[in-house]
Parts: C-alpha cells; sequence; structure tokens
DNA sequence: AGTTGCACTGCAACTCGTTGCATAGTACGG
DNA sequence: CCGTACTATGCAACGAGTTGCAGTGCAACT
C-alpha cells in the first residue's frame, strides 16, 4: 500500500488535518494517487496508531474544530526506509482499452463518443497543468531541491495527457478514414 | 469491474478456459489488464451462474481435462450493453511518482536506480510491442474491422512505453545536470 | 425562518483483487 | 526413482478501496 506513503509524502512538506489532506490530494496529487475522504480519515487513524504521525487538535471559530496531523520521526525514518524498497511495476486499468479492444462486439457510436469526452478531459487537464508549469516552474532550469520532484511529477502529468490525447486522435481518425472509404 | 467484461471480450473472440484466458491476459490483454489465475476462476464461476457464459467439460489425454467456456447471447448482449455505457476515468495510481515527488525525504540514490530499472523494462515492452506491431499489423492503413480493435490498443501500449522511457529520461537527465553544477 | 452549501469527522458494509495454499495428472531430465 | 516444471482448477483469508450513511456547526442566500 502506498497511501500512507503519499500522505507521508504530504505531511513532510506540511501538516494538514484528514480534510486538508483530502482537499489537497484533490489538487495536486491526484494525478498520481487519489483517494477519498473516508479512505484517508481510516489510514490516518491507522499511522497514529504506528506512530508515524501525530495529532493535536486545533480549535477553530467559525468553523469545526480540526485534527492537525504531523509527521514524527518514525514518519520519516519509515518514508526514508520505503523510498529504499524497489517499487513494483502496477498493472495498468484501462476500461477504455478494454471497450476500444472489444469494438466490434459492442456499440461503436457510444464508444466513440466516450473517447470525444476523454480527449475533452485530457485537454482539460493539459491546459491545467501547463498553467500550473507556467506559473510555478518558469525557469525549470533553476530549480530548487525542494521543487524538483514536485516539478517532475508535473512533467509526468503533462506528457500523459498529451499522449491521452494523441491516442484518442488516432481513434477518431481511424474511424474517419473508414468512413471515407465508403 | 470491467475484467468480467474484459473476459467477455477475449471469449467473444475466441472460446477458452480460464487456464488459457489467463495466459492470453498475459500475453495480449495484459497492456490494460491484469488478471491472476484465480480471479479469473472466481470470476468465471459468477459469470456462469449469471448465464453470460456457458462451460461444456473437455477431456483431454496427456494432459488434465478443462472446462472450455463460451459466450452467450446474453454475454454478447450484456457486453454491448456496458460498451454503450459512459467510462468512468479511472484514478491513476503510481508508486513511483509518490516517491518522485518526495525525492527530498527518501533515498535519492535507491529511487533513481529504481527509475534505471523502470526505463529498462519500459524498453523491453516497447520492443516487445514493436515487434508485435511489424508482424501482426505490417500496413496499418489496411486493417480489417476485426483487427482494428486490438491494433488501437497496440497503440496506445506502444505510446505508453515511449512516454514512461521519456519521463525515465528527464528524471536521469535532470540529476545529471545538476551533478555537474558541483 | 428555512434551505442550501461548505468545513469537518467518521463508521459499516461491500467489492475487487492479492497472497498463500491445496490438489492432481503428465512430462522430462538427471 | 526423484525432483522439477507445466497444465489445470479451485478455496480461504486478507487488504485496499468504494459506496452509502451519519452527524455537527456555521455562513450565506431566499
Amino acid at each position: 500500500m502506498a497511501l500512507e506513503h503519499a500522505i507521508l509524502v504530504s505531511l513532510a512538506e506540511k501538516s494538514a488535518s484528514g480534510y486538508d489532506l483530502a482537499r489537497r490530494f484533490d489538487a495536486s496529487i491526484a494525478h498520481f494517487w487519489k483517494a477519498s475522504h473516508q479512505q484517508i480519515y481510516k489510514v490516518l487513524g491507522r499511522m497514529e496508531s504506528d506512530k508515524w504521525v501525530e495529532a493535536h487538535l486545533v480549535e477553530q471559530t467559525g468553523r469545526p474544530d480540526k485534527k492537525v496531523y504531523a509527521i514524527t520521526d518514525e514518519g520519516r525514518a519509515e518514508l526514508l526506509r520505503w523510498s529504499s524498497l524497489p517499487t513494483p511495476i502496477e498493472s495498468p486499468r484501462s476500461e477504455i482499452a478494454v471497450k476500444v479492444r472489444g469494438l466490434r462486439f459492442g456499440d461503436r457510436d457510444a464508444v466513440l463518443s466516450d473517447v470525444r469526452v476523454r480527449r475533452q478531459a485530457h485537454l482539460a487537464q493539459l491546459a491545467y497543468y501547463e498553467a500550473s508549469a507556467a506559473k510555478h516552474y518558469p525557469d525549470p532550469s533553476a530549480l530548487g531541491d525542494d521543487e524538483l520532484g514536485a516539478y517532475l511529477v508535473l512533467r509526468a502529468g503533462l506528457m500523459q495527457e498529451q499522449m491521452g490525447i494523441a491516442w484518442c486522435d488516432e481513434i477518431l481518425q481511424a474511424f474517419v478514414d473508414r468512413e471515407a472509404d465508403r
């Protein structure tokens, strides 16, 4: 499991409540790891028992109190230990690829319109990444040590979206060509 | 869940036993969907209860008997129904991305050597896909309707590996540059 | 005054998939 | 003859993640 470790990385950068983490995951870690708030609260509880993080209650005015979690020395040690382990290559899971593979047994038009929807989603995400890159890393040749990891991951996101768009285009183009043949 | 549907696609192309399916998944569907034999047997059992597939026993000489599954009309209908549904965009899960993101809290050398291992794996997989493309689809402009889906999915695999290699190179290059700065 | 929406935390039940194990016949090399 | 490897099927226990539900408190809109 790596959700624990994704949370550790996030907390190593900055302490946060479960709610904060859920939103931070949405905003910046979601490109390579998603988690619902339920999952995050559950894992945080376990991590607290394991002493990887410690919580203290912060009273707030105008909104509910929250529990802010901070990484402990044990947590940092765990992060170091985990990072030195070989990373298993994860099995890809692409439902749309299954549909494309089985196109001739399925509803062609529905799948193609699905591909168009995806293409749009990839475009939107790419635009978001590009804006983020322009804003935070205008000069990639002068990155600080603390920024390099986040920058490289953003690059992965960018490349992923570009590839997604290119693949959608190939699919759609293949069908345009076939129509033209008739 | 789409394992059911991945199996349906596979059985729609050709009837097979659980064992066959497991190997077929390894060889050709694994790029976008992996499944262990245990999982496949379990799901096949459920699919048989649902009448999506039917099994008949084939006695063999020189090896154990096997149960060959064939897709039913109900199974084909299900495949059609499923293909017309919008496909949820799956959440990416990349442990290596988490490690890269948290590079400054982890074991730099270990992560980088991990990246090198991945690069090699991507290279090997790319070579495999390219060989497969050259063998099965020497002329992509003249694809039959029955081949198009498999071809497009192979293209996705190719692009995926190329992107993986490019990303690994960026990471490694970033560290070469940093070393040079010292 | 009532509704909607956001900040905030959490439990329970379920599904999907993984890991480990069990079983059994055949083939082949040492 | 023994060990290993391949074909072939399956169960049990566990782990990770999803879905659905539940509750509090405050702010802003109607």
